[in-house]
DNA sequence: AATGAATGAGGCTTCATTCAT
DNA sequence: TATGAATGAAGCCTCATTCAT
């Protein structure tokens, strides 16, 4: 993947084509538009249009996993710290990598159905990341802090669901907007309807995780 | 949208094909293939592609707006109850209608990039429910029976997402173990983490509603 | 070619479609809907869509042909009136056979491309009218009644140009209307522009031919 | 529209074709394999076939109404020359634009059925043509040149009839013999049969319109 | 690095035609 | 006679990909 003048411009090209009209219904025609190329010119950067793909999600995939390899090694902070840094990092995620990270999670829907080898690549990302999720919830139930309505697998797909939904309806708004967002659905995931709103409230007096 | 014999078999290829391939990857020929027939003798049924994504979604879209009328007009039950049915109901309808309502919640993931005119009724759809279940929510709010994390609209969102998220890792168990799964997502709902296993046997003790 | 029940339904509404859409675009589909029967049973009448249009153009076409004897047989008339009764037998058949006369002289356009047997018979038909015509020019040069501006078969493709380019704006209005616009293109083809209006009277004090 | 290479000889493959098939018959796949190259690579110079049929037509459209512009702008010559040299023109552009003229004049033939906006330019082309040759007969009716048998609009229309038919006759013989031909129609339109003849010789005699 | 041009494969759709009922 | 359903052949169009320049 070589980094010439353009590369980076493609990138975002092709990262909001296939947030505004999937990675299927973008063309890499539309793509070398936004740059003002001809389609046959993306092929002087990348090999064939699923490695433009990878491309594109390679830089949040990368920084969702470091992130999950920060929190799996904070082991001074109570898991609910954990996990609230966890939907942190993920809607900062979301934020920072826009398109991108969105792309991501949008290919995620395709993961039972492609068997592309490059494909691999985002099941074992997955994989890495729902390991993570349920074994934050198990520790949580093991420690009491946690008292899970199902199994942890059970559990860890619903949260997962809540947070990778948010493609379909997240728009980045500014750091400080962003972050609050995500204590109100740390708060919703830990209190529920019942109690969410009191965990709101709580998720601001416990104490932040530290930092790296 | 005539019915003659080979109509159901149809629909149940072209439902297949698109949970399996999405429906940008299915092509009528393999759902000729799957029937039996040429790919031109399915516009002795339909009129063209989409029409026939409409055809399979029509049922489970059908199924599931009824219901939501159903639950709008049963003011004699707690919110609570009444959120449990919905999320009972939406299990329910995932499995009876099997895998047409997967192929619909894998299109509502479309709405915001499509603008084809079949989509409106996706769009209205879900508009639908999507304020069936706000409304829920802030007359839970209102009613002090819940207490939420962030606005309704948010919470709704997230909520759905829990739900319509399960299309990537649900599949049918039969009658019995969708109902119990449906009542632990309800439960870590309404508990959240915290107090999910608590609400889950308070989700038995729940007062079922009335029967239409 | 049988003729049961529909089959009368069935060549006009052929005849009229064709008129519309032309042959080539027009459909059995759409002929059937007209008469309200499906494509598939318009075989029970006719072999093959070109017998089809065969059929329609059948009866304007034998009415020219059977009036083209009748004029070769009309020795005791002048070239001129001879000249004025082609023209007006042709405007007459166009209003009778309508829409099927004008079906006819739009295949006639096609008779350069296309080799189906089945427009041998137009080829056939067609020679045989443009020999009728040359012939009459022939001998009123002979006679002396005619001066023409070229050699005989080029007069006559550029009269018959003027009389077949009609289907393109000519509309039927009723016998007297025709018989009149039929007299005036008499007048212009035998006067031309300078003497046309002159002709015009001409045409009226011209004797009538022999009623067969 | 680019303009490389291989355009011209397509536009000369998609002329021939249309010419000898008609446009609803002729195949963007015949027209590739005469300069060949596959159908598909027809659409890195076009979008679609119907654009391909206007820009085959365009050069000849242009030309007739450049010609038409000067005809109109002619205020020096007589109705009957301009008139000579409308004809002249006429039979000109069939063969210095053969046989993409011929394939305008084809299509001429569906402009009452048609309905796609491609055949907006058609209708408007053909509707300046109309109209100049009928106010040109209009006008040598007022200055008493002619002497009409009918409406000037149905003059024009027989008038128009004549020339658009060569269509099916005519074939490019070389610019003198093809300016024989066009004063030898002028003749016939002038003097009709009677003294179409006369005015042939007239017509040699008349003075030439003043080059531009 | 970019262009222009071509390929090749495939997809949706149309339609004349056939045939069992 | 008419229907319903299917066929098969084609046609238009799209697009990822290749390659000489």
């Amino acid at each position: 993947m070589p980094r010439p003048s353009r590369w980076s411009e493609i990138l975002g090209a092709a990262g909001a084509e296939f947030r505004d009209r999937g990675y299927d219904n973008a063309t890499l025609e539309s793509i070398g538009a936004r740059v003002g190329i001809l389609k046959g010119s993306i092929y002087n950067y990348v090999g064939s249009k699923e490695e433009l793909l990878l491309a594109v999600v390679e830089q949040p995939a990368k920084a969702l996993l470091a992130e999950l390899d920060r929190l799996r090694d904070d082991t001074g902070s109570s898991v609910a710290v954990r996990l609230r840094e966890l939907i942190r990092m993920q809607v900062r995620i979301f934020s920072e990598y826009y398109p991108a990270a969105f792309v991501y999670l949008q290919q995620l829907g395709k993961l039972g159905r492609v068997q592309s080898p490059a494909f691999e690549e985002f099941r074992e990302m997955d994989a890495r990341y729902m390991e993570a999720v349920e074994a934050l919830l198990a520790e949580g139930a093991r420690t009491g802090e946690f008292s899970l309505a199902s199994d942890p697998g059970t559990v860890a797909r619903a949260v997962v669901g809540m947070l990778d939904w948010m493609q379909h309806w997240f728009t980045p708004r500014g750091a400080e907007a962003d972050r609050e967002l995500a204590d109100e659905l740390f708060a919703l995931a830990l209190g529920g309807l019942v109690a969410g709103g009191g965990m709101r409230g709580l998720s601001r007096s416990l104490p932040e995780a530290e930092s790296p």
